[in-house]
DNA sequence: TTGTAAGCGTTATCAT
DNA sequence: ATGATAACGCTTACAA
């Protein structure tokens, strides 16, 4: 019983496409029609049939949010549903829909990847923190399906935004430093990932542009996992650092554990740093001093650069890096 | 340059009719025919146009999911993140596309439900846990949008997914009977909420099964947050209970703290019950016995429920109550 | 400023 | 079994 933008004309007494202009506010339609066909709109509570309409203009108003990441961070890490947040909003300031696709499973990656290249409503995509080396963001190159990535990529001609991780790390350990540290270890996340490698290199800076040498024995990999955390803090025990930084809250929760667990006081004997700023940070104790990223202003950022990029189909590749922001608490 | 019916039967040299039912699977073309036009689809990647498709068919293949909670829920429990994830694997398994609306704020909420409502793309709609009281329901029944909620509703016309969450609180309560315990606290959820209501109800049901007077000093009411759960601890403690069944993990974990406090012991001065089975239940010290919630599979069975009815739109009301499971650990 | 009419890419009906 | 052809509801030249 829904209504189509014929029945409405007749009602108000124009036709279909004197209608149709009033929804779209084209101009060229005389005030009293407007105000006419608008209150036949609302009487009736008429709304245009969206396929109908982007079968016309080629446009849906939806674009698609692909999160390719494993169940594990998914739910340990409260950054997805943050994103998701952001871009909502983002997507609701413009009038346009969100389309979700999760990987539900390892293995189901490959049919994930089909799914979304092949889903015919999409104006447009935005992927959330894929691997460096995920075979996804060639495939959509390649469909010339236009696409923002979260998290930067090497690729030159790939649109993306991302927290700006060297600096922030580079800003947590020079605080570090400024406290009089010099003995600064660092666990690492996963180095195939954008962040893990950017915060990696900020750490670098840091001790670089104070003229402290990298000690290999200061470093330990993890792989932003809690367990791979408290692995990273016993690698660095035997190295005595006074200060670690970690490349996430996660794992920092962890080596605060093994540093409990050792019988060492934090911040008196190790000073700990974290990165991103999660919700479970500030609940610990003591507090953790950490690096936050602007997460729902990232995935608002990265609707915008789709957006604009809908609009100018040849533009320049964008990427923007958002300020993090140092939160300082009681664990160093 | 995406390609047509018209041009895919041209290439294979027929009709575009007889392509469209080549891909749809109609059963009366010639075999030879199938294959050659098969064969022409793949070789060109041809995909049918979604919204030229959905303009004659009167169905999108996309159904909508809201999540109408405030974000603290949103992010201090998985419990909606496992939905999606359910629904996800749901959509993915019958070809259907998930849209997803989130409340970003309170305040926008009316113009939340709008939006879905005046979402043209949706053939239906998953309510996530919506408060009883809540005026999107009847908007939804007023506009004949088929939905299901996630949540049992007091309306007998509404389709509905659940967990057992009665039986699964007494079973809670009755475990802790086995055990021994006489005086067994509660620490409620929110009691205009389906789940906070029922579970509350089931520990009526357990103790009054076992001939338990209720007393009212053993009854503490929290709203699902941790900070609840520990106010509601402290409220317990003068009735000296020597068990409680609290009514989310989130809110356990808050009482688990009040009593670590206070200097007692969990299990052996007071036994700890939760419910949920969220992550941090079992990382916790004592990790926390407590009654699973089938929440992915809850997510899938909305779909289900959602696309018979779609089916079958005159159908009787649906309301599937999955059975929840106790989780034994240590902490009684 | 407004109306007429031609598509947009499908599916579905009706001949053949 | 296959091919014309008429919808589906909208936008958008083109005319008036």
């Amino acid at each position: 019983m829904s209504l189509t933008l014929e029945q409405v004309g007749k009602l108000a007494g124009v036709s279909r496409s004197t209608v149709s202009r009033v929804i779209n506010d084209h101009p060229s339609v005389r005030d009293d029609v407007r105000e006419r066909v608008w209150e036949v709109i609302h009487q009736t509570g008429y709304q245009p049939h969206a396929a109908a309409r982007s079968l016309v203009t080629r446009r849906t108003q939806i674009i698609g949010v692909i999160i390719p990441e494993t169940v594990n961070r998914l739910f340990t890490e409260p950054f997805f549903l943050r994103l998701i947040q952001g871009i909502t909003e983002g997507c609701n300031a413009r009038g346009y829909h969100l389309m979700l696709s999760l990987l539900t499973s390892r293995d189901r990656r490959e049919a994930t990847y089909r799914n979304v290249i092949r889903n015919g409503y999409l104006d447009g995509l935005i992927v959330a923190s894929a691997e460096l080396s995920d075979s996804l963001i060639p495939d959509l190159q390649r469909e010339e399906i236009p696409f923002v990535l979260v998290g930067r990529h090497t690729n030159r001609h790939v649109h993306y935004v991302d927290a700006g991780n060297v600096v922030g790390a580079r800003t947590a350990v020079e605080h570090l430093i400024r406290l009089g540290h010099r003995r600064i270890g660092i666990i690492t996340g996963r180095l195939d990932t954008p962040g893990g490698d950017d915060r990696f290199r900020g750490y670098r800076q840091g001790l670089e542009a104070h003229h402290i040498p990298l000690d290999d024995g200061l470093i330990a990999h993890g792989d932003f996992t809690e367990g791979s955390g408290m692995a990273g803090m016993q690698e660095l025990l035997p190295a005595s650092p006074t200060a670690v930084f970690v490349s996430s809250d996660t794992m920092a929760i962890g080596a605060l554990k093994v540093l409990r667990q050792t019988g060492r006081r934090v911040p008196q004997d190790v000073a700990l740093i974290g990165f991103d700023d999660i919700p479970l940070s500030s609940a610990v104790e003591p507090p953790l001093t950490t690096v936050r990223q602007p997460i729902a202003q990232m995935g608002e950022t990265a609707v915008e650069i789709l957006l604009s990029l809908l609009d100018h189909p040849g533009a320049e590749p964008q990427a923007v890096i958002l300020p993090t922001e140092l939160i300082i608490r009681e664990s160093c």
